[in-house]
DNA sequence: ATTATAGTTGAACATTTATTCAACTGTCAA
DNA sequence: TTGACAGTTGAATAAATGTTCAACTATAAT
């Protein structure tokens, strides 16, 4: 009786051995997941949001966000270290706009998924 | 002189005025964000990228990743709730596979932003 | 029935992270 | 020069998060 289906399978060995080899580098992985926790917080979901309309300085985005211009300056930076967006000081003031054109699909497709 | 244009410009109202009324709603932002950190964990990037090329249960997951089976049945359980994978018990096995076809393109476009 | 295996779960622990606060720099106006 | 405003920064605090460990359920094999 070496031929029935077992009802329960052990784990796939071969499977394993050939899926293994093609996982991502370490440095790929954090890369990665780095990236999607630049975008896993919803004031710099908002910032991005709101960049997408125009340029804005701190004090423009802090008033759009209800957000004290500190917080705002905090998560900016964390904006900018991951290259998402870029500023421009004009005066007295800091400007912000977008420096990535895959961020826009991203959040669009991101939408899509949770509208489902 | 009150034609000059002013080398510091304060706070523009009407555009904080225009862009504030089309921000995304609370609850939308949250289910934006939570999605993206659903995304921003390493093992997790891992499971969804294993799962790309087959079903897989709990063991061969755990064995792909050199991860204990709890750690990775903790997140598979994040993975389920947020309904970006679906389980299927077969036997001993519970086996895992992908839901949603968003994943796959976000993927692909998170990459190529930090590829750059 | 008993034993072994697959997977889940909750508590605990350590780490990361977002906001607040106060102090600071730099620029403009008087 | 003095004062006001825009923005940044570092420390501190509170909250969230990932892995480990041990205990547990469920299914299969003997």
């Amino acid at each position: 009786m070496e031929n029935k289906t077992p009802d329960s399978e052990a784990i796939n060995a071969d499977l394993v051995n050939k899926i293994k080899p093609n996982m991502p580098k370490k440095e790929l992985l954090y890369d990665l997941s780095d990236f999607f926790k630049v975008m896993g917080d919803s004031t710099r979901i908002q910032l991005l949001w709101a960049l997408e309309e125009n340029e804005l300085c701190v004090g423009e985005l802090a008033a759009i966000l209800d957000m004290t211009k500190s917080a705002v300056s905090h998560q900016l930076k964390v904006l900018r270290t991951a290259k998402l967006v870029r500023s421009q000081k004009r005066g007295k003031n800091v400007y912000y706009s977008l420096n990535d054109e895959h961020v826009q699909i991203i959040v669009k497709m991101a939408l899509e998924h949770v509208c489902e």
